[in-house]
DNA sequence: GCCAACGTTGGC
DNA sequence: GCCAACGTTGGC
């Protein structure tokens, strides 16, 4: 099993939206780096929720319930989705403040490749973050 | 609102 | 194939 973190902006898509509608698929990802992140999700991986812009912190988990698939809006077939549900709700967000401070999280791409979307995390970054968020 | 980082585009 | 110009993202 793979774990990832994508972004989203909460004024277009929240984490509080996206447990209201239960699911979604991810769209709206124009970047070949984040692209080709999307095409290597796997069925039951592991994805952290970022709130960019504003909070700047990891708000919950996420789980792949569907592999990539050509992107229903639009018709240019260089981009694809997949399909997300919600798991957890960390019980403390993780702050960018924190991440760019721990030893751990300090290496990710969100420090690094700030401007990335969509990135690998190693199962290390992924526990750790839980154990910060409160869900060790 | 500014700016750094960086990806993309287009002229040559 | 190089590189300048431009656009976008996201932190501050």
């Amino acid at each position: 099993m793979k774990y990832w973190l994508v972004k989203s902006e909460p004024f277009k898509y929240s984490w509080d939206k996206f447990n209201e509608d239960k699911k979604t698929f991810w769209d709206g990802v124009r970047n070949y780096q984040a692209r080709n992140n999307l095409k290597e999700m796997k069925k039951g991986d592991l994805v952290l929720f970022y709130h960019s812009n504003e909070g700047k912190e990891i708000v919950g988990v996420a789980e792949v319930i569907k592999e990539f698939y050509q992107d229903p809006t639009t018709d240019d077939t260089n981009w694809v989705v997949v399909d997300l549900k919600p798991k957890h709700t960390l019980k403390k967000s993780v702050t960018l403040e924190q991440i760019k401070t721990d030893e751990i999280l300090q290496h990710t791409g969100l420090i690094k490749q700030s401007r990335l979307s969509v990135m690998p995390f190693t199962e290390d970054q992924f526990n750790r973050v839980l154990l910060l968020g409160g869900m060790g």
